[in-house]
DNA sequence: AAAACAAATGTGTTCGTACACACAATATGA
DNA sequence: TCATATTGTGTGTACGAACACATTTGTTTT
């Protein structure tokens, strides 16, 4: 506990008077400069303690000729997409700070392909920045990039699904397992103890599932088991983009499997199987998925879905941001793990969801 | 649409000449501070308007030696409170601004006292300040109060509930109704068409119920209606911090009335009825109530209250400051009305509830 | 002992804006 | 006509911190 100064701060003049040097000297003491004697150290840094002196960093900010350059690397997105959220959020960090010794450039890739991720970071090998933010769908190439930063001793931060063991300024996103959970619970119980659940597994080419999916479906599959859920849960794998195909799917799961009274998604695409759902007028069925893009919050307000789990895609942007801005700037500490609330969302609360405030 | 500026950024030197006139001049003109010919305020306007001038708000900052105060009126509260978390949101703000050019001071008024509101008003009425945050659980005095600021021209920002019709400069809080109507569905998904619900009514020694109570419990009723709700609502009259008497009340209720299965507040003392339903472990009856107290929280970790709505209270109490800054400092607009996002927490999502990121 | 050099320390200018003040131009009154 | 307001206009300094540069002090070399 700090004691509370009666407004009056103290600037570099007042530190340098009482330390008995001058103010460069403790500019040199702030900025570990160097050219100082051990003596004059001392003091300085004692003083400083003392005083718990905080900049101005409007002052800061002002005469540092210093500049830097960030890049976020996120993937492209149609609007109401998921990463256009995140998108809203970056930019209005570039809002705030954009103007103040920082230049924010923005980078995309294909959220569907590793690849076209791989060709940004070589990209970004050729180029001079401070800090980087990085959406860490594909977490191997991620963690590669990542050693390559450290090297460089460049920040990053990263955004959506948390990698263990990394050296990042800080992560900005859920607790997947957790978000499984939530989703579980809230299908749980409409579903009830001995009632069959249909996981749409929505692929895309390359056929695999996300370490975001694969976590969201571990919570999920712990909290069904910890409350001793005894129907079955039944797969489809369906195709993003091909509706003939994955209504015959589901057509014939829903024909074999009579049973199934709930479904979920453990990614953005819950629509799929709500179109579905809505097509064939199955609306007994309690479907749950994720994030509010803007075709699952339209099923949500049809009455498709009966809920969305989303994790403040917005304020992730913009704190990643923001938290960089931080550190380079203002030579803060920040949370290297940040775990975002979990909202859930019905019919009745999606109106205000993206107040967000200011 | 402004057409974006590559980087460099106009200032008021460079301003001044491309209008031919001295910076004097210019910032004469920014400020509306007069003494400018006609002639040159139409030159200036222009070109602040082509190059759409942002002033550097650091060395605004800086430089200005005008300083304003902004007083908060809240309710004096406990560790775990509702206004704690209020509280804790107008501390971050004063940690980010309080030093440049702004003096932060809160007063505290006893919530269930609308004399001691009357007096902390009084006592403000002799003493200068540049704006005020208000927490608007007394309707009348506060109209009353706003109108005497809106006399001095003093700006206010209303917190907490909605008081329609007024000038005030910001307001941030939920709609009561809507939070009503997701109370409503939650509650009605668990209890079903034809089962009662108990409504406990926690009054202190007024026996008034607040507006915003009542919007909520209206907002409520509504959804019920609308989805033919077919069950009946029993009303508890229960007192704060009297145990054995609402136990007494509750045991009453519950004998004649055994078709209750669910129960709900409209305030932040759901948790009165919790110890109840769990010292009687009636714990089939589904409990929601508002506000994440410490009380609550604990509650909904026990698994006694299924689910609390919950409005951000850290936020708003931010918001509603930072608000007061970018008006008063900055000249920014800021929306008149600014809905909360309503928060639905369950025991799986509590935990990170209160993780706002930075 | 003087010169050369390095280390330590102090001084001065700069960032973009606000605002006080000096000065110029015009108008008003005696 | 001169003195005095009145209004318009430009200049200079301050804000607090960063950083370049000048100055002092101490040490080593010749």
């Amino acid at each position: 506990m700090k004691t509370e100064d009666e407004g009056s701060t103290l600037r570099i003049v007042d530190i340098a008077r009482m330390a008995h040097v001058s103010t460069g000297t403790v500019d040199r003491v702030i900025h570990n400069r160097g050219k100082v004697s051990a003596e004059n150290l001392q003091k300085v840094k004692a003083v400083l303690e003392m005083v718990d002196y905080r900049p101005n960093l409007m002052a800061r900010s002002l005469a540092s000729k210093r500049s830097y350059v960030i890049y976020a690397v996120i993937p492209s997105f149609e609007v109401g997409d998921y990463w256009a959220d995140v998108y809203a959020g970056i930019n209005r960090a570039i809002e705030e700070v954009g103007r103040y010794n920082v230049l924010i450039k923005i980078v995309y890739f294909d959220k569907y392909s590793e690849l076209s991720f791989n060709r940004v970071v070589q990209d970004l090998k050729t180029r001079k920045f401070d800090a980087v933010l990085i959406a860490t769908l594909f977490s191997d190439c991620v963690i590669s990039f990542s050693k390559y930063l450290e090297k460089l001793s460049v920040p990053y931060v990263y955004l959506d699904s948390h990698i263990p063991d990394q050296k990042q300024l800080a992560y900005f996103g859920t607790s997947s397992q957790e978000t499984g959970h939530v989703a579980a619970r809230l299908l749980y119980s409409k579903v009830g103890v001995d009632k069959d659940i249909l996981i749409g597994q929505i692929v895309h080419d390359d056929n695999s599932l996300s370490t975001q999916w694969i976590n969201r479906e571990l919570g999920f599959k712990n909290y069904l088991e910890s409350v001793g859920f005894k129907g079955n849960l039944r797969y489809a794998k369906l195709r993003s983009g091909d509706e003939s195909y994955n209504f015959k799917v589901l057509d014939d799961i829903f024909q074999s499997h009579e049973n199934i009274v709930g479904a979920i998604t453990f990614n953005s695409t819950c629509h799929v199987l709500g179109e579905y759902i809505k097509s064939r007028d199955h609306l007994n069925i309690t479907l749950i998925g994720y994030d509010i893009t803007k075709k699952n919050v339209d099923m949500l307000s049809g009455g498709v879905v009966s809920a969305l789990i989303a994790q403040r895609p917005e304020i992730q942007g913009h704190c990643g941001i923001i938290s960089i801005y931080e550190h380079l700037v203002l030579g803060r500490k920040v949370n290297s793990i940040n775990y975002m609330p979990i909202d859930i969302l019905v019919k009745e609360n999606i109106l205000f969801y993206n107040n967000i405030g200011l």
